[in-house]
This record gives C-alpha cells, structure tokens and sequence, in this order.
RNA sequence: GCCUUGGUGGCGGAAUUGGUAGACGCGCUGGAUUCAAAAUCCAGUGUCUUCGGACGUGUGGGUUCGAUUCCCACCCAAGGUACCA
C-alpha cells in the first residue's frame, strides 16, 4: 500500500470541514489559547511561499494546544482593502471588489490545501461592510475622546465639556494641539457652538490638521515616501512636490509614554521592541529660545528701542538633551528646510544660501543620513543672542540637522557633540571648552557620568545631573526654556486620497466634521466612475454622484440635494491601511455579532492573543496602532487588557531571487542650424534598458556605471538618427546622462540563464514599450540577480501549488519548518524537498503491519526520547529540530522493525501538529475512530531513557583521542583511576605524567600534560 | 552613519547550561536491484596528509583544563532606519 498524499490529504481536508473539527466555542470548561498569525493581504499573485511559513508554526502550535487538553482559538481572515486593487481598478476599471473577491477565494483555495486548522466561521474581512462597520465605530469613539494627562488615560468627551463649562480650561491637562487659546467658563459658555467644535476638535483623540504630504500633480494623487525616487514619482518621473491637506489625524503621541512602558510587560521580540522604543524615541532635556538679532541692532544696540521690538521677534527654539552645555554653544544650526532661513538670512548671505536649500532639497533624508563624511552647511548672517551671555551666536543652516524632528534646529555645542565638533573644525568656529581637565584639542568630549562643568558662570564645578537641572531652573527662571520630555512619535496621519479604504462616517456641516449614529452604521463605500482623483484634485470619493448625508432620512443621498440644511456633504477621504488591521485580533472573538464590535462575554473570555507570530516588517506600523487602540480600548472599558498579544514572533522571511534590467535615459541637446540657416534647439529624450552586461557597481561608492564604450555607441545611435533628416548645415549636440536605475522584473520573465523576455517584459510594463533594449555582445539581453526578500512588490514570489501538487501539503510544511529556523531568514530552495517527502514515506511503511505487542526497551527509549525532544522543540518554537527528530526516530523504529501499536499509536501524534492529513489517516489506520486532533499529547517518562553506562569523551589538552564506555554510577575517582590505566591513555602521554585529570560524571574527561 | 540579526562542509542547517564540531536532510561517489530508467536499499563523504597525524565554526587577540558557545577589537552580509541633538 502505498502512500497516496493526494486521496489522503483529500479526504481529510473534507472530514475537518464538514465535521467543524476546528470551530472554536466562546464558552468551554478548557483553558484558553488564542493562536493567531496576522492575515494577509489578499494580492492578484496569489499566495507565495513566504505566507505559510508563520501560518505552518502558529498551526502546529495550536494544534499541539489542542493535544494539550486547550479550547483552542485559531482565525484567519483577510486584510482587504488596500492600494494593489485600487492601482488593477484604475487600469482595467474592474471595481476592486471584484478582484479582492477574486483574490480573496484563490487564497482559500491554497490555504485549504495545505491543511491549516483555522476556524473559518470566524473569518473577517477589513473590506466588508459588516465588519469596517466596527472600524467606523472605533472612529467615532476616538472623535469622542480626549487624553486627561492627570487621570492619565482617554476619556469621553463629555468629561472634558464638563470642566470648560464649569471653569473654562486654565486647569485642564490634556494631550491637545499647541495653539489652543485659554478661556474661562463664561468664555467657553459665550462660545457659538461651532467655535465650541473648533476648540474641541484640539483636544478629540482624532481631528482634523493640515499636515504636508506628497502631492503628485502629473498623477493627481499623493505619494508613499518609498513610491518616490530621487524627489520624483517612481512611476513615470514625475515631479513631486510637499503640499499641505487637511487631514485626519491620531494622537498617538497622547499615548507614548504608555507605549514605551507596555513594552516590559509583553513576551515580543528584543529587536521589534527596540524598533518601537526608537521609534517612539523619548528624549529628556530642555527646550531654549534663542532671540534672533537682527544686523540693524547689532550696529546700533541701543538707539532705537521700537527697532529692537520690531525685529527680534523672532525666536529660534531648539530641543536639547545637554542643557547643561549651554555656555558652550558657539553656533547654531537650524535645518536649510526651517522656515525662518527665509527670513533671517541677510541680503549677502542669500544667494549662497539659496543654493544650498537648493541642493539640500534635492538630496533624501536617507542620503543627508548616511552622510558623515561630507561636512556642509552654510552661514545665514543671522545672529542669535545667547540666553545667558548675550553674546552673538551666529546661526548657520546645515543638512545635518532635519526638519522633522524636534524643532528642526539645534544648538552647537562643539567640545561635547562630535557632530558639531566636525562642523566647526570645518567651518573655523570657535570651540569653547566648558569641561573640567578635558582635553578637545582632538575631539569632543560626551561622556556626561564623568563631566564637571567649566567655564559656565553659574553652573561650574557641577555634575552633569546637577548642571542639567540647575540649568533647565535658570531657563525657566527667564522665560528662555523649559525641562521637556521631546518624542520622536509624531501623530498618525488617518487619511488616504484614495478610493479602496473604510469611508470616514462623517458629514460636515458649516465645515465642521459630524458623526453619524452607530445606528446608521456601516456608511457603505459609493460607487464611482473612476477610481482617479478628480480633476480639481479631490480624492476618488469626489467622483461619487451619491454621496451626501441626509440628517432627516439618515441616509446617503444624491450630491445634488446638498442644501446644507439637512442634506450635508461627506468627507471624500479614506482610512489607511492600518486602520482594519488595528482591532481585528479582538472581533475574531465575536465576529458575526452585529449589536456590538464583540460581546463581552467573548473579550472575557479570550482576554487577549496567547500567541501572534508575523512578519517584522509591521514592527512601527501595524503593531505600534494595534497597541495604541487597544490601550485606548482599555481606557474606555471595552477590553480587559491593555496589551492585545502577551507573546509574539516575528517568522524570518524567506528570500527569493529578485531580477534586474537598467533602466538608463540618456538627454541630448541639439542646436541646429538648417541650411536656410534658422537655427532651432530641441531636446532629445531617449530611453534604454541595458543588458546587464554593461554595467558594473563602482567598488568606491557603488554607484552603478556603464562598462566600456556603451556610452558612446549609445551617443552615436541618437546622433545618426537625428542626421537622418537631411537639411541640416550643422549641429551642436550635448548628452547629458541620468542615473542607472535598477528596476525589478517579473521573475516569471525569465529564463534559466537570466535572460529577458523582452517582448513579454514590454507587455507586462506597458511604460518601457518604447524604450530600447540594448542586448549585451552574445546577442541575449540578460538580467541581474539579487536575494532580496520574497514579496510581491519585488516581483520575485514563488507560489507552493507546484509542491503541494508534487509532494503534498504535509511535505510542504516539513519542508519549510525544516528550512531552518523559524525567525531567521533563508533562501527559498526546493532542492531539498525529496528528503522530508521520503521521510514520510518511511513513516507511512512503518504503519503497514500494526501489532498489539509489547514493545522493546528500544523502541521505548526511542519513542520517548522523541517525545522529550519533540514537545522542548515546540515549547521553543524550535520547529526545524523536532522535523530531525522524526527522522532520527522514524529511522531507529524502521532498524528495529518496530511495529508495535503501543509506539506507533503515540508517534502518529506527536506527528500530527507537524503532518496532520497522514496522521490523521495513520490514526484510523489505527483503529481510531474520529480525528486525531483531540487525541491527548503522548506523556514523556524518563524511566525509558535511564542509561547504565556512558561512552566518555577522552581528551587529552581538550582534545577528543578515543572513546571509554564506562558506567554510569562510577565515581569521580574511579574513573580517573579507569581512564588513567587505560593503554590508549599511556600511549597518548608517552610517560609523562598528566598534570591534571578533570573528569565531570556523564560528560567528559579531559587529561592536561 | 546608527539600530537589529547573522557569518559553521559543495548546500540548508545541528550542537538547549563552556564539555565528542558538522546531527538530520540535500548533493556527490561507489555498490545492490533492474533489459534499462525511475523508485528503493547499502556503504562512503569537512580540508590537507609523508596515512603517524595536522588543521578546522568570518579575522585577530583574550579568559579557561577545555570556546561555535564567554570577553575585547575588527571584517563581511542581510533587514530596518529617525544624524533623536
């Protein structure tokens, strides 16, 4: 009989279906154990080998669960909504329902097929109504809540309404935008009701703020950070400019310090919580307000007071985390992007500091980053008065310091900040030294433990501690500053421009934002035209015809009745992507309930993920909301916990093998002047791909270069063609070359020797159609190869229906556990496959002949010894080790011609969470009736592994000579004295006497001399 | 630059607390079976070797009776990234 995975895997995929094998009940006498991997999004390329590898791992572990006598929680679900579907919508003007329909079934079609043990009847989709109903709710929860920093958590809003009519906000400590004017209770109550939003809409957890985004004008949209390259759009190269919307936003950073502490309290990976402590970035110190002078007071200080007032009004504020170094700051920086650079530079200054804002603005912040070595700035012309002193500080702008965090300029304190040090080493500036016994004639000095300020008026001779707050007091004593606590985090921003998203469930009213009821819920997405922005730039729900809110009826009317009175427009955003994806792990709890997000006796019961393994990469994103709402959540009573996963794993990606062509745009200016002898000037654009063989990484800096006379020949290609046209007298023709750009290439569209196919390359990228594809010297155009992580966005997915087919789902999940380790990343290889493939074809023989005998003390020591291994391995996520396990035992039963039914009955489960169709069919091969999966976990006993005698490692100098079987109850001495009368040992020290035996019972025995 | 992870045979990897380096699998070599192939089974397989051994876990040091494992310095690769002032 052999072993016919397919009608196997088959029929048991069918039994766990229509039996609910896995349907998990909300009330059950079990413990509890809520397994989930985070679900995919449902992409056009189905699903690649790269998703199973968590699913495998959280399903063996739940099933293991199971085996372990738990009510076992194990959800799928699909994150749905999302921009591949929209971008397929724009091109084919399928609606994106349609093909995440599409995907979404393709998906389940593969998961089914390698056997997971979800519980489908739980299944959510972000994208469907009924369920980002719930995603609104959570919306308009947040609308109505603001952060009361004194009972440090989120409350409703009504709280808040409460205190301003009673005593306006003077004592109010909330989380809020830092424009917020101060009332008094008969101000607030004096306040028109719109003037009472406004001032609300401050404080609410999500509002409205203009925020800077991307904005693309060529394609009408608003770009990703990493959907733009070198300052223009990814596709097409078009320009890219920062513009300001009004947008939704989270107050996240209300919730930093809360973030940064739940940090200690859960099982997650070090590095993810280091991401996230980065990411959150907390940084004590103190803000200082340096006065600009202008150059007029400089010159006449104290002639005109109406000057002075006039202009110095402008303050520089810095963040620093060295207020104890203020006496030596000899410059300042501010970020060429700061908006007073405009305004403080004087006339002589200007055109080189035009240039350099310039150049800077051309330059990434990446690229601003990585660059230490280059030293840049330039001298506005400004001075600042120092707070203390009041002496000049001149102000410079350098690419060193960011726009985006903290106040975008910082003090320069050369002899402690060796970034500052290199500036004024550079630029000539002074260094003051304000430490004691301190040398910087060579480098700056930051060690703050050992630092005693010098120099420093009020502050010498004191401890970095005690100078920071004697500092920060003399700061705030003069209105210069203040201690702080500086965040990195920054407020999400909650709105998309685009069509395939939750639609806000919000009417504006006299331009202010209004919530419909949750009776009213879902507000359903409307249908559209085009899935474009519109022509004056409004998001895709701008071309919607039915998309007002009729506050009478309750309902979503045509656009044409907004009156304004009761018809009322909607808001034309959507939410991100992390918006469905931040609650989901609850509502698998009680996904069908419509009345509520879930029932309480289900978040009382499932409290919290006992285990969520997923991807790395959602590290900041997915993972630092999901965090943030469930604190939020729990700070309105909804959920018990305010940490949604007590222990999570982040699976290694599994890599795959991207393709390269080159990109190259080659610009040619013509002059031309024609034989009637007008002259004409044209600019020639010409686009190639280049064969790999043209191009080689610089090994200075790895920038991408032509080889040989590539450049050339293609210079003379464009010139032939513009001579083509006859009437010329003469010519001027100047080429200007852009960058190389890699572009990645289907993986699909190429062959085993790393050619193109050009013709299906121009097919599948529409944009390269023109260009010209110049083929390398052997007439093939050929690709490069990188491992780059496997994903869609790379091109270089590989999918498991071909394996599934081949060998079956069970050896496709003892393949990829086998792999290697679970959260290290590994190339994607299917050479090795045909070893757990035969693996389990030996399993499957050693059932062929059950009997009920005695077993021997082997095959105990065997099974048992597999057992002990096996559950540590699963206990420590360690997957790859239990599959070498199987095999070891599996090959020691086969040598032993074990058939009795008292080993292999236990060995079908402990099998089961790793290959769960042929256990389930060794099982009833068995004589068991129904599954396997409820079947208890095999009980591991010592007493089958008790050893009376050990083979010991001799070492002579910790090197292993021969071996020594001696017993295993032998003293310490007894077997100094064996090994030392052992002929071996005499040969081995040719009579010199060992100056030391060190023997450890049951280890080893090691002889020094 | 910074943060994180990693570096062990031809390849994926193992060695759980400092104690026999290379388990298990792939690949390769030889053999059995077969008309032949596939499949299966058996044996061998880190490198060098004068066949005694010597060397060997990215490199160089150190601690130790003994180091893939601990410490210091460095090199390389992948992923992330925010010069955090």
């Amino acid at each position: 009989m052999n072993y016919d995975f397919r009608e196997i895997e088959a029929k048991w995929q069918k039994y766990w279906a229509e039996n609910e094998t896995f349907k998990a009940s909300n009330d059950s006498d079990k413990p509890k154990f809520y397994a989930l991997s985070m679900f995919p999004y449902p992409s056009g390329a189905g699903l690649h080998v790269g998703h199973p590898l968590g699913y495998i791992a959280t399903d063996i572990y739940s099933r293991y669960k199971r085996h372990k006598g738990f009510n076992v929680l194990h959800p799928m679900g699909y994150d749905s909504f999302g921009l591949p579907a929209e971008q397929y919508a724009i091109q084919t003007g399928q609606h994106p329902a349609i093909t995440t329909e599409n995907n979404i079934n393709r998906y389940r079609e593969q998961l089914d097929q390698l056997g997971f043990s979800f519980d489908w009847s739980r299944e959510v989709r972000t994208s469907n109504p009924q369920y980002y109903k719930w995603t609104q709710w959570i919306f308009i929860q947040l609308f109505n809540a603001w952060y009361n920093k004194k009972s440090d958590k989120a409350e409703n809003i009504s709280s808040l309404t409460s205190i301003f009519e009673k005593e306006g906000n003077a004592n109010v400590e909330a989380a809020c935008d830092d424009d917020v004017p101060s009332f008094d209770a008969a101000t607030w109550n004096g306040y028109s009701d719109k003037e009472k939003q406004e001032i609300l809409l401050k404080y609410r957890l999500t509002y409205l703020a203009d925020t800077e985004v991307n904005w693309c004008p060529a394609l009408g949209t608003v770009l990703a950070n990493d959907e733009i390259v070198n300052g223009v759009s990814e596709r097409g190269g078009h320009p890219v400019v920062r513009k300001k919307m009004t947008q939704w936003s989270m107050r996240i950073t209300a919730y930093a310090q809360r973030l940064l502490d739940g940090l200690d309290k859960i099982d997650w990976p070090q590095p993810l919580k280091d991401s996230q402590t980065n990411w959150i970035g907390r940084s004590v110190g103190a803000t200082v307000k340096f006065r600009v002078m202008s150059e007029k007071l400089r010159v006449s200080e104290s002639e005109n007071s109406e000057l002075k007032t006039q202009n110095s009004s402008f303050d520089i504020e810095v963040f620093t985390t060295r207020p104890d170094t203020i006496f030596g700051v000899s410059f300042m920086t501010l970020a060429p992007e700061h908006e007073l650079v405009a305004k403080i530079t004087t006339p002589e200054q200007k055109a080189e500091v035009d240039a350099y804002v310039e150049a800077t603005a051309k330059r990434s912040e990446r690229d601003r980053m990585a660059d230490v070595k280059t030293i840049s700035g330039v001298f506005t012309g400004a001075y600042a008065e120092h707070p203390f002193t009041k002496e000049p500080v001149p102000i410079w702008i350098g690419d060193y310091v960011l726009a985006s965090y903290g106040t975008g300029a910082v003090m320069a304190v050369p002899c402690g900040d060796q970034r500052d040090y290199d500036f004024a080493k550079h630029y000539n500036i002074d260094i003051p030294n304000i430490f004691e016994g301190v040398d910087i004639s060579e480098e700056a000095f930051a060690d703050k433990e050992t630092t005693i300020i010098a120099n420093s008026d009020f502050l010498n001779g004191l401890s970095y501690k005690d100078a920071m707050k004697k500092a920060i007091a003399e700061l705030e004593k003069i209105g210069h500053g203040e201690g702080k606590v500086n965040y990195r985090l920054r407020d999400a921003v909650f709105s998309r421009q685009r069509y395939w998203g939750e639609p806000f469930p919000v009417y504006y009213v006299d331009g202010m934002p209004q919530m419909i009821d949750l009776e009213h819920l879902p507000l359903q997405l409307p249908e559209v035209e085009k899935y474009l922005p519109t022509e004056t730039g409004e998001p895709p729900l701008g071309n919607a015809t039915n998309w007002a809110w009729n506050t009478d009826k309750n309902e979503v009317v045509s656009n044409d009745l907004i009156d304004h009175k009761t018809v009322f427009p909607l808001e034309l955003n959507t939410m991100p992507g992390w918006a469905g994806s931040s609650q989901y792990f609850n509502r698998y709890m009680d996904p069908r309930n419509d009345d509520a997000i879930f029932s309480p006796e289900a978040i009382n019961y499932w409290q919290d993920v006992d285990l969520y393994i997923g991807g790395s990469e959602h590290a900041t994103g997915h993972l630092l909301y999901s965090r943030f709402w469930q604190k939020f959540m729990f700070d309105m009573d909804y959920v018990p916990k305010d940490e949604f996963a007590q222990k999570l794993i982040n699976q290694g990606m599994i890599t795959g093998t991207s393709a390269f062509v080159y990109r190259f745009v080659l610009d040619t200016r013509i002059t031309i002047e024609s034989k009637d002898k007008s002259v004409s000037r044209i600019l020639y654009k010409k686009s190639f791909c280049i064969s790999e063989s043209y191009i080689t990484k610089s090994k200075m800096d790895g920038v991408l270069i032509t080889q040989g006379d590539l450049f050339l020949k293609l210079c003379k290609l464009i010139e032939d063609e513009i001579r083509r046209d006859a009437d010329v007298k003469h010519t001027t023709i100047v080429h200007e070359k852009e960058e190389i750009v890699p572009v990645h290439a289907d993986v699909s569209l190429i062959n085993a020797s790393d050619e193109l196919d050009v013709e299906g390359f121009k097919k599948w990228r529409p944009e390269y159609a023109d260009f010209e594809f110049i083929k390398g010297d052997d007439g093939t155009f050929k690709v490069s190869r990188e491992i780059e992580k496997m994903s869609k966005s790379k091109y270089n997915v590989v999918n498991p229906d071909a394996i599934c087919e081949e060998y079956g789902a069970d050896s496709l999940r003892l393949y990829e556990m086998f792999l290697g380790p679970l959260e290290q990343s590994k190339p994607w290889n299917t050479a090795g496959i045909t070893g757990v493939h035969s693996f389990l074809k030996k399993l499957w023989k050693l059932y062929a002949a059950i009997e009920d005998k005695e077993p021997s003390a082997d095959n105990l020591k065997t099974l048992h010894k597999t057992i002990k291994k096996v559950e540590e391995d699963i206990e420590n996520f360690s997957f790859n080790t239990s599959v070498s396990t199987f095999m070891i035992c599996v090959n020691e039963l086969t040598s032993q011609k074990c058939s009795s039914k008292a080993i292999l009955e236990p060995l079908a489960i402990l099998v089961s969470p790793y290959a769960p169709h042929i256990a389930e069919e060794l099982w009833s091969r068995l004589g068991n009736s129904g599954s396997i999966a409820e079947a208890p976990f095999p009980k591991f006993e010592e007493k089958y592994l008790v050893e009376s005698s050990k083979e010991y490692p001799i070492s002579f100098n910790g090197k292993m000579r021969f071996k020594l079987e001696l017993p295993m109850d032998m003293s310490k001495e007894d077997i100094e004295a064996a090994v030392l009368a052992h002929e071996k040992t005499k040969e081995q020290l040719q009579g010199r006497d060992p100056k030391k035996v060190i023997v450890v019972p049951g280890k080893i025995v090691n002889i020094v001399g």
